[in-house]
DNA sequence: TGGTATATGATAACCGCTTATCATTTACGG
DNA sequence: CCGTAAATGATAAGCGGTTATCATATACCA
């Protein structure tokens, strides 16, 4: 994956464009506004290698296909709505978390996910 | 799942007697002392069941198989070690994280997960 | 511009956890 | 103790996102 395609380069556009993580079928979605006819193992392969290049990152939830935001945005965390199970970037870091831990554990990350409503589905 | 089992008990027994949340592989092998040959059918039948009234809880990452824990535990939230993958309970709540979102989010819950080191790996 | 390695699109295969199936065993009310 | 409905154990099937396959199309270097 190191040529430039019409394919690649639109898929790299939908990320640059995201507000919020995208899975790989609304990156599909977005990304045949621009190219018609592109097929899914296109944007799963391209994906793929942005991760590898560390360009993504992956945002995953449990039983829920995997979304994807640029990797150069800063710590946040994330918030799902519960009506249209779309995921939104929250800005900022509540601090604090690692230090409430028991005696023994040691902490390197964490990650923070808040459910309920969003604007869209109030 | 009414009638009482030797299997049921055992598998109810491996949850009460549980300090961390435990996945249906890890009941099936504890239940096993108690019930030798036991199957993991079985274990997913009732953990299901226990689940249903609501006295097990699903505890979830993603890319891993279910764990579960007593309903009945206060929140809190976990952790997993990275080294062993083992999920722990970390008693308490870090507040303040439902403050920090912007306008128009309604937050319900929210799910908090440490990731780093056990006491038993270091 | 030509040649070739690489990317694409369609679709089959994969993957591991979980559920369904079915013959057999077991619980339990009468 | 009996009869029957329910639980068990072994194993096949399901599940949905992701990956592999392969023929075709395309990028790109000489």
């Amino acid at each position: 994956m190191a040529r430039r395609t019409e394919q690649r380069d639109a898929i790299r556009q939908v990320f640059e464009e995201a507000t919020r993580p995208l899975n790989a079928h609304e990156a599909l979605e977005i990304a045949q506004q621009e190219v018609p006819g592109m097929g899914i193992a296109t944007v799963y392969r391209n994906i793929k290698s942005f991760l590898d290049e560390e360009w993504l990152l992956a945002v995953e939830l449990p039983n829920e296909p995997s979304r994807y935001e640029r990797a150069s945005l800063e710590h946040h965390h994330h918030f799902q709505c519960q009506s249209c199970q779309r995921v939104y970037d929250i800005p900022g870091c509540a601090h604090g978390l690692a230090k409430s831990v028991p005696e023994g554990f040691e902490v390197e990350h964490h990650e923070v996910m808040l459910f309920g409503r969003c604007p869209e589905c109030v």
